[in-house]
DNA sequence: GCCATAAGATACGGCGCGTTTCTTGTCTCT
DNA sequence: AGAGACAAGAAACGCGCCGTATCTTATGGC
């Protein structure tokens, strides 16, 4: 690839068009890395990116993205963080199936601009380490999506839709759960009909279910 | 790094030849590889393992792993598959919930002997890789686990214990799914509180819940 | 204009992969 | 028994990537 020296100026440095190749710094240059990460996953996926293709291509050295990450995980949280779509509001339509649909829908596409293989890569790579695997976990609770996911089968069972007794902790994460598992396990996106078999099959059965049997 | 030169010790020798130099071949030379993959496997964890450190141990070389596996994570599994306990008959104690309760722990409790993290780490690299992780879902169906808690379910079906209409292959595997996803998030083999508490409210409920509901 | 700061380039040591090459022991065939 | 095939075993290689250290040089704050 690139060759040339250090050698005072003129080679490579600013002199080259109109780019003015700036030094660039602080958030303008961390905006920069984590795009050049986003484009990586996008490329390569998640396995092939590498900390120098980071650099690389962010037009950076190795040492300046350790300066702010400690390891790649860490770097490709950030770059998930910044390029994710803002979180939403639950929907509230009146019928928690299609609630749950819509919802459990959003998860599932939120980074469908990146390769499947990548976001798989990543959260498999995501549970190896402790440290980050209780970060996501951490990451579901209450303030996140499991907060939806209780809050809308709470209104369902203010409704009379289902039985309340049947929401506990287990219950209100089990979507979440099983479609984490089948995209795991799967290696894809899990489809519409996966959704909907989940909801038809286990989700609102069991949620509908008397407490007494 | 080795310091330890043939001739010392070598325990797995065939006849007690002088300085147990005898060079192994075939199914012996397997065995004893495997047996290195587990004790390295028990040692250093599964990311911690090396073709390097299993050939050490195993006091062979990598190219004779190289021979016979692909590469580390099918090494793994034929370690695994030789070293893990024969599958178990389903039980069929007349009450679906022992038997699920006995079969999950037994599921579970299968590798006991190994750390933990090494356990989990293997688990997930398997996931890591498309064709390890069909191969490892394609050993759950039929002939597998699946194929056992189906048989326990349509036996309580029959007893009139559960709703026969509930039982659908989502359904089937989802105290394997659930448990499975428990572990990878989890980090740990789940604890029989979990083991109960998925059994409890998720599992029985549904399958006992009426069809029409 | 001076200077602390951080960017950027480069090189290094390390590790582990998967492979290649070559020697040498052992099994089998005749 | 001898010859030859076959695989074990040893050693080294190239590669890729990690994470770090060192140095130069641009830039923004004062």
């Amino acid at each position: 690839m690139v060759s040339e020296r250090a050698g005072s100026g003129s080679a490579t440095g600013p002199a080259a068009g109109p780019a003015g190749a700036s030094r660039r710094r602080g958030s303008e240059l961390e905006r920069a890395i984590l795009d050049a990460v986003w484009a990586e996953l996008a490329d390569h996926g998640y396995d092939r990116l590498t900390m120098e293709g980071v650099a690389a291509r962010a037009r950076t050295s190795k040492p300046v993205l350790y300066r702010r990450w400690p390891n790649r995980a860490a770097l490709v949280i950030a770059a998930l963080g910044r390029n994710a779509p803002d979180y939403q509001e639950p929907p509230d339509t009146g019928e928690l199936r299609t609630d749950l649909a819509l919802f459990m829908a959003s998860l599932l596409h939120r980074f469908d601009d990146l390769p499947t293989d990548a976001v798989h890569g990543f959260l498999v790579d995501l549970l190896r380490d402790p440290e980050l695997r209780a970060g996501f976990t951490g990451g579901l609770t209450a303030e996140g999506p499991v907060g939806s996911l209780g809050a809308m089968m709470r209104r369902a069972a203010d409704r009379g839709e289902i039985n309340p007794d049947r929401i506990t902790p287990r219950v209100v994460s089990l979507p979440l759960d099983l479609l984490r598992d089948a995209f795991l396990t799967g290696g894809a996106v899990p489809s519409d009909d996966v959704v909907a078999e989940v909801l038809d099959e286990v989700v609102m059965p069991l949620l509908r279910s008397p407490s007494g049997n």
